[in-house]
DNA sequence: CACAAATTAAACTGATTAGTTAATTAATCA
DNA sequence: TGATTAATTAACTAATCAGTTTAATTTGTG
């Protein structure tokens, strides 16, 4: 039972474009399910289980006022990915100074 | 046939721990199939199947060299990736700066 | 209480995923 | 040429995913 690394769960529930256009949604304001729904062609369980993929990744959390379930936005996941992706930073940082380099020794050709 | 979001392929792509070991791996230098097996218990066929899935995906790109497919990584999808993140950077920045300021008000209470 | 609304649960289907083993391709080497 | 090495393809299985429809649950309201 190696307990699975969480990043497993958030870029798995990211995959899918129903899901981040709900995470797009909700970073402007909490939504019930039904408000989520709207945009989408599917039926309301569809919606559903993709919010609990968002929920067990932790990328949202669920209240309950009557019987609505607002969802809200749950950044810390969502920055673990930032920080993540981070770690390659230094590589296409790498590969963007080497153009701009090029770019430089073609403006001093173009001076000659 | 609406083309699909290249962020569904990478996140799918980065959602399976052996292939983010991989991409781990490729930071510090291109390597081969054989090489990047080495530290799984795993066939090489699966290997294979993953470094295909990432390759879809953009993330890596092969080269042949002899009987050789050293594969190397390509950090654009990875860089489009932090950008996405990014987009979510304002709310937990917002929940950060909250923190701070709590933590500053319990230090002005603890100096009455 | 009865009904309507919001959401989830259950049961099912078809597609995809992650892995296996065995066979095949392609290139080097003796 | 024949053997060896690197890697992929093929064929298969078990599990998970994404969606459906129908039914159940929970809460508010007339």
């Amino acid at each position: 039972m190696t307990d699975s690394d969480p990043l497993d769960a958030v870029f798995g529930a990211l995959a899918h474009p129903v899901r981040r256009q709900i995470l797009a949604r909700l970073a402007e304001q909490d939504a019930t399910v039904n408000e989520l729904a709207e945009p989408f062609d599917m039926s309301l369980p569809a919606i559903s289980k993709h919010l609990r993929v968002l929920e067990a990744a932790g990328i949202i959390s669920r209240g309950k006022r009557a019987q609505f379930r607002p969802c809200h936005l749950e950044p810390e996941p969502l920055e673990a990915v930032a920080g993540w992706a981070d770690q390659y930073r230094h590589i296409w940082q790498a590969r963007f100074d080497a153009m701009t380099r090029a770019i430089e020794t073609m403006k001093g050709k173009a001076d000659d």
